[in-house]
DNA sequence: CTAAACCTTCGAGCCGGTTGAAGGTCAAGA
DNA sequence: TCTTGACCTTCAACCGGCTCGAAGGTTTAG
C-alpha cells in the first residue's frame, strides 16, 4: 500500500510519517519503480505504535530508542525497560495532574453556572476567573 | 517583587513570563523606572493559572480569552463557560487515552520482565516491542 | 487523452517556548 | 569608590514536532 493508505489506517497525516522516517524514528520503506513509498502492515503497526507513543507524549528520541530496538535487533532490553519505566511513571505524574485540573474546571463550571444567576451581566467574568486561581 | 521572584513563586521560567506577555497571554506589568519589570501576588496567581493551564495542555489562545475577561472585565460568561466546558471534556478523553497507554506500558514492562528470562539476550527486544504493537 | 487524485521533494510556517548575545542596574564588600 | 556578581533588559535565533504549500511526476477512471 501507498503512504496515504497507510496513514489512513494508521491515523496520521502521511507528511508525520514522512517526518518520523525523516527523523530517523521510521525505517525508509521500499518504493516503487516510480520512487513512491510502499508499506505493509507490520509497518503500519509500527506507525501506529509510534504515533500512540507520540500522543502519550514520550518524547521522539525516546520512540526513536524504542524503535531502534525493533528495527536494529540487537540492543539491550536494559535501555527498553529503562525507557518504559521513566515514562511510565511519568504518565502517572500527568494523570494526577491532569485529574487535579479537571476537578478545577469543574468547580469553574459549576461556579459560573452559580454566578451568573447572582451578578449583574458583564462583571461576574471576573469572579468566575478570579475564584479560578488557587492562591499559593 | 521582579520577574524572577515571580517566576520562582509561579514555578515558571522568568522567560515564559515575557513570552506570555508577548503573545498577550498576560498585561503589561508596571516597571520600575529602570525598566525592571514588577508583579505583584495577584499577578503571580494569575501566572500560576496560565501555566497550570497550559499544563493541561488548553492552548495558549484559549487561555489568552479566559485572562482578556478578567483583565478587560467586560466579556459575556457565556464565552468562558463555553471554554472551560470544551476544555474539561477534552481534559476527559485524555485522562481516558493516557490511562489506556499506561495499561500498555506496564504490560510491556512486565513483558520485559518474563521474556528476559526466557529470551537470549539480545534477541528478546524485538518480542518485547513486538508485542507492544495492538493489531489493528 | 484528459482530469482528478495521488505521490515526490523541499522549504517555509506554526506553536510554545528556551537559549544566547549584548548590554543596563543594583547591592555587597574590599 | 570601584568592582564583582546576580539580576534584569531586548532582540534574534533556535528547538521539537509537526503541517502546509509550491512545483512537479504518476496513476487511474472515464
Amino acid at each position: 500500500m501507498r503512504i496515504g493508505e497507510a496513514a489512513a489506517k494508521a491515523g496520521v497525516e502521511a507528511s508525520a510519517i514522512r517526518f518520523y522516517e525523516g527523523s530517523g524514528v521510521l525505517p525508509e520503506p521500499e518504493r516503487t519503480d516510480s520512487g513512491y513509498r510502499v508499506y505493509h502492515d507490520d509497518q503500519v503497526d509500527l506507525i501506529r505504535f509510534v504515533k500512540r507513543a507520540r500522543s502519550l507524549g514520550i518524547p521522539l528520541d525516546d520512540v526513536r530508542q524504542i524503535v531502534d530496538l525493533r528495527t536494529q535487533g540487537h540492543a539491550p532490553c536494559d535501555v527498553v525497560r529503562t525507557v518504559i519505566a521513566r515514562e511510565a511513571t511519568d504518565i502517572e505524574t500527568r494523570i494526577t495532574e491532569l485529574q487535579g485540573l479537571r476537578q478545577e474546571l469543574l468547580r469553574l463550571q459549576a461556579l459560573a453556572d452559580e454566578v451568573t444567576d447572582d451578578w449583574p451581566a458583564g462583571s461576574c467574568v471576573c469572579h468566575i476567573v478570579e475564584s479560578s486561581v488557587s492562591k499559593n
